[in-house]
DNA sequence: AATTTTTGTTACAATAGTATGACAAAGATA
DNA sequence: TATCTTTGTCATACTATTGTAACAAAAATT
């Protein structure tokens, strides 16, 4: 079992260290960042869990979460506010924002366990990830093997070429920018054209035989499977 | 889209009412018990979250969550304390018990709407989330698959008259002059005359019948999509 | 009504976007 | 090391989209 990445983001260095100590010996892998910006560079999708504080530098937790709730590949990191502030409106902005917990300083540290690990209990392997595999018609995708199956028949499939048709797949018709593909199929550090794409599409067109119609273009916009 | 059922159970009849009232409201189906035992008559598998006192006549809200999550057809379902205790240790029992959020009394009517809310929003995915689109009548803009629907058929349009149309529309009413929907639609290094959209304005009314006539001309000004 | 300004339409050209085969580089495996 | 697989890049052909010019039509102005 791969353990559960949580980033913190919070302008107090200190708080930050107690947090990542403390999370770290419940067994979570944990990265902290100083500002929202500083954040931004990281690679978000990599978290299962997000806790940022509300108050920080130049760009607000909640501004931070509206960006990561308006990003398709973000929206469903579960987040948690922290703030200072113990104001009822505050809160009700973080809910409204998309927050999925809020917490007021000072706060115990276990309370802040607890709750962190009662939502990656909800929202991360438990339920909605557990779907070891996706279906269309005869095609199949195992999560858990990643292999590719038609009527049972196993395709076998490139790891870039399994991972575009799986965000694909999984966000069937959605269309996605070549841009969102290589953030998503390729990691932070490697730089390749986005011509790089067309022709992992191509490959993986031919490889899945009829289903290669679905993987449609949408010129100027991208790539979509459509059902 | 049915709506939510709640479940409130705690032996404060008064605060029953106020929580049945203030959910009702929301939108929400809420059903009461007053006690656990009384709760345990439903059939509970029919919410889609359940609200427990921790405190209650012979078997507790703690107890009681621990025969939830002891029952395979109920145990996914979200409970959320209440207490009135503002006990550390508790709110850890609350939380390992399997519960997903602890509140404790007294508590603001709006906190609790707000973790209800954003609760179900995790554990009762909706299609309206995930349901990007604009109507108007009969006219339909997908913006996952960026498509365009008249009666539920597809218009086929170009990423531009997408674009024009999606901006439009989704500002109804409003007039948008030509410099306007340069700088919305097309991108900043790119320079085009304006001339052009009048081009491919022509080309959108085309393209989508009867609501071609949606988009009028505010001379001097601009176009709009009048409803 | 005549004139000027603004907008609509068409046809065609230019451009941007895409598919694909071939090859090379990088990585994995034996 | 040799071999095979995966992956990225390039070159090229091809296509859809888009921009522009030219002119017609409509609206506004005189």
């Amino acid at each position: 079992m791969t353990p559960y990445r949580i980033l913190v983001t919070d302008d107090e260095e200190d708080l930050c260290e107690i947090l990542k100590f403390n999370l770290e010996a419940e067994g979570y892998i944990v990265d902290t960042a100083h500002s929202a910006e500083e954040a931004l560079t990281l690679d978000l999708k990599n978290y299962n869990l997000i806790v940022l504080d509300v108050m920080m530098g130049e760009i607000s937790g909640f501004k931070m979460a509206s960006i990561i709730r308006g990003n398709d590949l973000l929206k469903h990191i579960p987040i948690i506010f922290l703030t200072a502030r113990d104001s009822e409106n505050d809160m009700l902005t973080g809910f409204n924002i998309g927050g999925d917990d809020y917490i007021s300083k000072p706060f115990s540290i276990r309370e802040v366990q607890a709750r962190i690990k009662a939502l990656l209990r909800r929202t991360s392997p438990n339920e909605e990830n557990s779907k070891d595999e996706i279906l269309y018609e005869t095609l199949r995708l195992d999560l858990r093997s990643k292999k590719c199956y038609i009527d049972s028949c196993e395709q076998a499939l490139t790891k870039k070429e399994f991972e575009i048709l799986h965000l694909l797949l999984k966000n069937n018709n959605q269309v996605f920018s070549r841009e969102e593909i290589l953030t998503y199929v390729w990691s932070d550090e490697v730089y390749v054209l986005d011509r790089t794409i067309d022709v992992n599409i191509t490959r993986l067109r031919k490889k899945i035989g009829i289903y290669g119609k679905c993987i449609v273009t949408r010129q100027g916009y991208g790539y979509c499977f459509e059902t």
